[in-house]
DNA sequence: TCTACAACTTAGTACCACCTAC
DNA sequence: GTAGGTGGTACTAAGTTGTAGA
């Protein structure tokens, strides 16, 4: 059994992957496989543990201006009303949608340059790097495409967008008309109104998808060396652009490639997929960085940046608008391993931290507001209800020309149903068109809140389908109410501290069991649980069901094996020779079939998880909702190497958890 | 007061390199 | 040596949030 490994007693001792100023308690694991990028040293709170150092850091900034009095003690039925008349109902089955935003952001001031910024915005003081790198210009490769079953000449522009098109001709996209509208509408135009190709229906993409698969086998055929070669020209062309300097200090950039052109590839019922997105160049990205520090270099003569920005209160280095949903923009950021990303991480869970130091409070309002006269603090209470219970995101509303996609907050009457006597059915689209499906049991007097605001609106009259759940609140007014309940609360914290206090209590008590493989086990059962209640799924992997009846056909196999292993065996125990007259070792026999038992427990368990989780994405919650030090800590509990958990990427995106004791709780 | 922007986090998927079993 | 499976990573879409400014 595995025993809790005090601190006293564990000792410490200095792991090289972490750097000199970090110690590990002792824990039998072996040497980690892979070496963290180490950070500059030169820090003046070095000896500090990095948790406390980000910690000081935090304390250390001043804390951005409260909230105005007035706001701060408004009561909350005089906070923002919104009333049944602002937001009006389709009665179509759309969702009220925001107005579409017109205004052309350039004109707006921006905000570093509407004041000097006050001390606690300032992100940075100086700020190096190398820009972006561009993906290469097209390289047309003179297939032609047919076009009524006949080839036709296309310039390299238009070659380039057909060439988008083709590359997808496999893909669930061929089966969804929005992608082929929306597609034919940009290549026509590319066309122009005289091209021989009038419509897309007569277009074959054949030729240039058998060109494009053609070209990724030849490039899978390489030689080791020719693949080597090219893997050094890549990195050798990256080098530059792969690190910024903050403040003197080296870190990783995330995202440095400019997003090359191709076809949009919303998700769900994307209203703009298929549309094309162009080629981004230097015109169109505006750079941020420090005064007096060399301009980044591009490759195209004759253009400059669209801007040059030395805005300290960011931490964005460069920016382009999105070229299909232009209301929005593309950011290069540092890598999640940086100091700005590792704050701002442990920021994100010593607030869910504090959220368990008010939830019962919270809970305790939110029950008693269940019976409000007050028709919106009784939504507001009900829906707070499914955030806190059911991880619901808060479900901002949307454009008509985005995925129709909700959250808690703009729930349809349709995504519920009340099943007496208090069972609730949700069935809706959530982020990324993922459906969440689940039918909970609910305090009684939820569940006739939820009667009510599904069947009439607060003037009596019947809701139709298309009709807001909740009509008098939304995402920002709930964040709103949420900050008078706790400093910097909002929606999303629920969904962090709901993911980690129940990893946290689900691996509190010990592993019954000495394997790492079993403890293993355990640790993804509880990330399991998370990943449901956090709903996060991933597509059945390729291949599935092949590799299930694969599976089912060995274990079959192993299944006779065993059963002939336990004949031979029951014969050579009564001393008698095998059917084939062999002669029979029991011994032998017996550690044969023990071992064959041991491939069927095996396979059997291999089995079951991989059906399990077969639409269950575990990576999403360990990468963003689960304290670190919550499985740090279990790890050096239960001597489980922390490599077998997290791999190397978490584990440099979390180097500042290693050192936590391991009775941390959460 | 409200809307839209700007900045950031969260998310699923495609692809590729590596490992393992045969 | 090879095929198939697996895990890591890059990519980029799609959310949330706070707030400026009309």
């Amino acid at each position: 059994m595995a025993t809790a490994t005090a601190p006293e007693a564990a000792g410490t001792q200095k792991a090289d992957i972490f750097g000199d100023a970090v110690e590990l308690p002792v824990i039998s694991r072996p040497k980690p496989k892979f070496e963290l990028m180490l950070t500059d040293s030169s820090d003046s709170d070095e000896d500090l543990p990095l948790a406390q150092r980000k910690l000081s850091l935090a304390a250390a900034r001043p804390q951005p201006a409260a909230r105005p009095a007035s706001q701060a003690s408004r009561p909350p039925s005089q906070s923002s009303q919104r009333t049944d008349t602002k937001r009006k109902s389709t009665g179509t089955g759309g969702s009220i949608k925001k107005k579409a935003r017109e205004s052309d952001a350039s004109t707006r001031p921006r905000r570093s340059e509407q004041a000097a910024p006050d001390a606690a915005e300032i992100r940075w003081t100086t700020l190096e790097h190398s820009g972006v790198l561009f993906p290469p210009e097209y390289q047309p490769h003179g297939v032609k495409m047919l076009y009524d079953g006949v080839p036709v000449d296309l310039t390299p522009e238009q070659e380039e967008v057909a060439t988008f098109y083709a590359v997808m001709l496999e893909t669930d996209y061929m089966t969804k008309e929005t992608f082929k509208k929306n597609f034919w509408e940009g290549f026509s135009e590319v066309l122009g109104p005289k091209h021989a190709i009038q419509c897309l229906r007569k277009c074959d993409f054949t030729p240039i998808y058998e060109w494009h698969m053609a070209e990724r086998e030849r490039k899978r055929a390489l030689t080791k060396e020719e693949k080597l070669r090219l893997k050094e020209e890549r990195e050798a062309a990256e080098a530059d652009y792969k690190f910024a300097r903050v403040d003197g200090k080296q870190e990783q950039v995330g995202n440095f490639r400019v997003e090359p052109p191709g076809l949009f590839r919303g998700r769900g019922e994307h209203p703009k997929m298929g549309k094309i997105k162009k080629r981004i160049y230097p015109r169109d990205i505006t750079i941020n960085i420090g005064k007096g520090c060399p301009l980044p270099k591009h490759p195209f003569p004759g253009q400059t940046w669209r801007e040059v920005r030395h805005d300290q209160t960011v931490t964005w280095l460069a920016y382009w608008r999105d070229p299909v949903n232009t209301k929005e923009y593309k950011y290069v950021f540092l890598a999640a391993t940086s100091t700005w990303k590792s704050e701002s991480d442990l920021l994100k869970y010593e607030k869910a931290r504090k959220l368990k130091d008010s939830i019962a409070d919270i809970r305790a309002e939110y029950t008693r507001n269940w019976d409000a006269r007050d028709r919106r603090e009784r939504q507001m209470a009900t829906a707070l209800y499914f955030i806190d219970k059911l991880a619901l995101r808060a479900g901002h509303e949307k454009d008509e020309d985005e995925a129709d996609t909700v959250g808690c907050c703009t729930l349809k009457v349709e995504n519920v149903e009340c099943l007496p006597p208090n069972h609730i059915k949700f069935d809706f689209l959530g982020k990324d068109s993922i459906r969440y499906e689940n039918t909970v049991d609910v305090d009684p007097k939820v569940f006739q809140n939820l009667q009510l605001f599904s069947r009439e609106d607060a003037n009596g009259k019947a809701k139709q389908p298309g009709d807001q759940l909740f009509e008098c609140f939304d995402a920002q007014d709930l964040n709103v109410r949420l900050k008078e309940l706790m400093d910097g609360l909002s929606v999303k914290v629920f969904r962090t501290y709901n993911a980690s206090i129940v990893l946290d209590r689900l691996l509190t008590g010990e592993v019954d069991s000495e394997s790492v493989e079993a403890k293993k086990a355990a640790y993804d059962t509880a990330n399991k649980e998370v990943a449901v209640l956090c709903n996060h799924q991933r597509a059945v992997p390729k291949g599935h069901v092949g590799q299930m009846e694969k599976l089912t056909a060995k274990m079959e196999a192993l299944h006779a094996e065993l059963a002939e292993l336990q004949a031979d065996l029951k014969l050579a125990l009564k001393g008698l020779p095998g059917k084939d007259g062999r002669k029979l070792n029991a011994e032998s026999l017996e550690n044969r079939a023990s071992k064959k038992q041991q491939q069927i427990e095996k396979a059997e368990i291999n089995f079951k998880v991989k059906e399990d989780l077969k639409t269950v994405a575990l990576g999403t919650s360990k990468i963003n909702y689960l304290d670190p030090r919550i499985t740090v800590a279990w790890c050096k509990r239960n001597e489980v190497p922390l490599e077998r958990i997290f791999n190397r990427s978490l584990y440099q995106k979390f180097a500042w958890a290693m050192e936590v004791e391991p009775e941390y709780a959460f």
